[in-house]
RNA sequence: GGGCGGUUAGCUCAGCUGGUAGAGCACCUGCUUUACACGCAGGGGGUCGCAGGUUCGAGCCCUGCACCGCCCACCA
């Protein structure tokens, strides 16, 4: 930290390199500046540092991923946060690494296998896992330098990843801890089974997407009687494991039936007749076929009534022995060839189309199929009550707020989450078993069953869902369960920063493990940011060919336009991709760049920058320095990115580009020495201020830019942010520069369209030079003048244009001031303001009708 | 089925605790001005989704409706 690169005053080859470079070019410098900051240590967290913490852990990307348009949003969100903090003077880390995973890397290499005609069980489990590692030191972490690209201040020497040595350890604590604690058991349950996964997967990992079926209306003998009863399906092959049909208790209509027996078709199986409530008796016939195997609402009421579990679909999606004559057949098939038979039988009533929601895998998108299987489950309720209290009471922040409803609408259900998958890539559960059916759960590796002794140990072949070991992104990556400086001075945290559809996912998880491990939240605030959609408004998809690719933003516009474009983009809920936002960000940036140009070229370099306090427009632009400054932190500070970036554009464009830079260059080019220091020492001041303000959304034109500034500095980046105490905020003068600037506006205006302009104006009027640049325009100071007075030699139909809007406007006025309501209930302000326009108004109409009848 | 959010200028979006609608882009008209044509100055363009209501006053509050998006959900 604290190194020198400048050598002090402005050399001539930076001379040389302003005058001729008149377009910024970020991709020619980029790179490099990242690499400045790289070797002065910028991005490394020192845990012995004094000063306050402020941590943020990155959404940890899929260590097979590519950079796409939601990591850049969120990394030029984070990056801002963290810059600006480390300018405040907070010793900041961002905690970088990688996730392994496991169904999304596991698709991948075996998708590879694939291509070579192999499978994963022709190498074998040890043989498959080794590839996955080898795959991921070649080719894995890509994502990181791509973040490098962007900007993003990551802690990068202490890159993370889930499946590291040390992570593991931490995932195992936690498991053993939570076994131990009886908030993990293991079950045989129905689960989301997904065929091509060959895997269960949890509810959250479920995406129900609408789909058309046909709806089969099938009859159900009743034995030793005449009645049939009628059950609807879209799942016809599930036929082959029904073991009951259900009616509600109260239909009276099926009530003599109940504790009968009903035959299922095909099969010939003879089943119960029962009563559950669950049933919707207005809902088709109003009786129900159950078939606990194979729906997860029949499983419950199965387990409700005692019936048989009977599975007749396979964990490869086939038919299996049970389905008899349709063994071995996938589902449609089945499904098919049921129809059929059904049909044959004549117990086919009716067929419909149905639009239903059905669930689908959100890794490989194959439909759910529930199946019963004997998983770890993690009792939920224990660790969910105190992380819903932690956002009740407001130690955690959603930001917006609304999101919390999200939040606590999964939190509070409390549902059992499955742990376990039938996968090789990942966190292997810590569980032995022994031929005795005893069960060994160990951080390590035990040498014999904890209750018998007996030597021969199975380890749990599965593995934890990704979302298990991510849930302790927060600690585990500072080294817990080690004590150590790192987790002690970095734990918890302060931000984190993600999209709304993970907030059950992984936001919450965080939240309890945080709290059930290291007996504090994690983080303080979330940012929930705005999905970024196609400018179709579709969602941007790579299969769908309507993603774009931020690194290409970043070579084509460079990554300070790209950050400031994004940052524009993020305030609402849903945004729709547009390159307009980016090419501001791409002109402001120029902008930025040729200001700078015009203050080191073509001011006295030699003076040491400091606010003017002799003139006006001084005075005026430090007030708008201070009141900027405070207004961009204000709006991070409440994370409205695209608030602060908004505030920041119109700063450097509009007050000191259009007004104040353009003011001063009469003081600039003009005679006298004095001036032009006192402009000079303005405008570097000026220019210092409004880098380091830039600074966090475009971390590279100010470095480079604050490179070429006179005198020794050490990195903008650790340069500390400037303060605006001591510098005079002065509203009373930003409010006559207003009025100057509506002055001078409404004289242009005028003289464009060809007529001679007087402009009588009070002393002190700020912006002179400006008005006296124009043509046709006379200026004349009276000191008499309370404010600028714009007069200018109009044509007949002119003057009659105006003074019929101003006779509409003062009987408006008028009108506002004779309705009591307004009188006695508008504030003392408005009325007065009202007056005041209205006598204004008056006045003007006098001198228009009096000019008009001369 | 439940919840949340959206509907403001041709486009993308702002609009704080209710006080006579804003920005950028696009468009039109002038500027070969010595930082920048990725520029400067000026201009046109909106009955703020629809219908009611509260209020002296509503884009902002309330009710209903329509459409769009997202999240959650076990109705065969």
């Amino acid at each position: 930290m604290g190194q020198h690169y400048n050598p002090g005053l402005m050399t001539d080859g930076s001379r040389d390199e302003l005058e001729r470079r008149s377009r910024h070019d970020p991709a020619a410098v980029e790179p490099a500046l990242f690499q400045r900051w790289e070797s002065a240590g910028l991005f490394d967290a020192d845990p012995k540092s004094p000063k306050p913490p402020f941590v943020i852990a990155v959404p940890p990307p899929n260590v097979t991923g590519e950079l796409h348009m939601g990591h850049a949003l969120n990394g030029a969100i984070q990056d801002a946060l963290i810059r600006l903090r480390k300018m405040q003077g907070y010793e900041t880390l961002w905690i970088c690494g990688t996730d392994h995973a496991g169904i999304a890397t596991q698709n991948v290499i075996e998708k590879e296998l694939r291509k070579e005609g192999l499978t994963r069980y022709d190498l074998g489990r040890e043989a498959f896992v080794e590839r996955v590692w080898e795959w991921c030191r070649q080719y894995g972490a890509a994502i990181i330098q791509q973040y490098k690209r962007l900007g993003c201040s990551l802690d990068y020497s202490h890159e993370r990843f889930t499946m590291d040595p040390e992570y593991q350890r931490a995932v195992t604590e936690v498991f053993v801890s939570l076994y131990r604690k009886g908030l993990l058991y293991r079950d045989n349950r129905i689960v989301n089974w997904c065929p091509s996964c060959a895997s269960a997967i949890s509810d959250l990992e479920v995406q129900h997407q609408e789909e058309t079926d046909v709806l089969f209306e099938v009859r159900y003998p009743v034995k030793d009687s005449d009645e049939v009863l009628t059950v609807a399906t879209v799942r016809p092959e599930t036929i082959l494991a029904d073991t009951a049909v259900a009616v509600h208790p109260d239909d009276l209509r099926y009530l003599h039936l109940v504790g009968k027996t009903a035959i299922v078709p095909i099969v010939n199986r003879e089943v119960p007749i029962i009563a559950d409530d669950y049933v919707k008796p207005e809902f088709g016939s109003g009786a129900v076929k159950i078939t606990p195997g194979h729906d997860p609402n029949d499983f419950e009421i199965g387990r409700r009534h005692g019936l048989p579990e009977l599975t007749v679909i396979g964990f490869d999606g086939r038919m299996n022995d049970e389905a008899g004559e349709f063994a071995g057949l996938t589902v449609e098939e089945a499904r098919r060839r049921v129809v059929e038979r059904l049909r044959e039988l004549g117990l086919l009533v009716a067929e419909k189309p149905y639009v239903h929601e059905v669930g689908h895998c959100d890794r490989s998108g194959d439909r759910i199929e529930p199946l019963i299987s004997l998983q770890w489950f993690c009792e939920m309720r224990p660790l969910a009550e105190p992380a819903v209290e932690a956002v009740r009471s407001g130690r955690v922040r959603f930001h917006p707020k609304s999101q919390e409803n999200t939040y606590f609408n999964w939190m509070e259900q409390y549902r059992p989450w499955c742990v376990s998958r039938q996968l090789w890539w990942g966190h292997q559960i810590p569980v032995w078993y022994c031929p005795n059916g005893h069960v060994t759960v160990d951080t390590t590796e035990p040498e014999r069953c904890a209750e018998c002794g007996s030597t021969e140990l199975e380890r749990d072949p599965d593995v934890l869902d990704t979302w298990f070991s991510s849930a302790l992104w927060p600690f585990a990556t500072l080294g817990w369960p080690e004590p150590n400086e790192r987790l002690e001075r970095f734990y918890p945290g302060h931000v984190l920063s993600t999209a709304r559809e993970i907030i059950n996912l992984w936001v919450s998880r965080m939240i309890m493990m945080g709290l059930e491990f290291q007996g504090e939240v994690p983080f303080e605030d979330v940012i929930i940011h705005s999905i970024i959609q196609a400018a179709d408004g579709r969602r941007m998809s790579k299969s769908l060919g309507t993603g774009i690719n931020p690194l290409e933003l970043v070579d084509e516009y460079g990554a300070d336009a790209t950050r400031y474009g994004l940052l524009k983009m993020s305030s609402t809920q849903d945004v729709r991709f547009s390159d307009g936002m980016i090419d501001e960000g791409q002109r402001l940036a120029n902008k930025l760049w040729n200001a700078s140009r015009l203050v080191l070229l073509k001011g006295d370099t030699t003076v040491a920058p400091a606010p003017g306090t002799a003139a006006l427009e001084d005075r005026w632009v430090a007030s708008r320095v201070a009141g900027a400054t405070d207004e961009i932190v204000r709006l991070i500070n409440r994370y409205d990115f695209a608030g602060a970036v908004k505030a920041l554009y119109a700063f450097i464009w509009n007050d000191v580009c259009d007004v104040y830079v353009e003011a001063a260059k009469a003081r600039l080019y003009g005679e006298d020495e004095k001036e032009r220091r006192e402009a000079s020492a303005t405008l570097l001041w000026v220019l210092e201020r409004m880098l380091a303000v830039a600074h966090p959304v475009m971390p590279f034109i100010t470095e480079e830019i604050w490179g070429f500034m006179p005198g020794e500095r050490d990195l903008l980046m650790a340069t500390p942010f400037p303060s605006i105490e001591g510098v005079q905020r002065d509203p009373q003068l930003e409010r006559r520069a207003e009025e100057a600037m509506a002055a001078i506006s409404e004289a242009r205006r005028l003289a464009g369209e060809g007529q001679e302009v007087e402009v009588t104006i009070p002393p002190g009027f700020l912006f002179r030079s400006l008005l006296e640049k124009e043509k046709r325009v006379q200026v004349v100071e009276s000191p008499d003048a309370a404010v600028p007075i714009v007069a200018a030699q109009a044509d007949r139909a002119t003057l009659e244009a105006r003074l019929t809007v101003v006779r509409s406007e003062l009987q408006r006025a008028r009108g506002k001031l004779s309705n009591d309501g307004f009188l006695s209930r508008a504030p003392a302000e408005l009325i007065d303001a009202e007056r005041e326009k209205a006598s204004r108004f008056e006045a003007e109409a006098a001198d228009l009708e009096s000019r008009l009848s001369a």
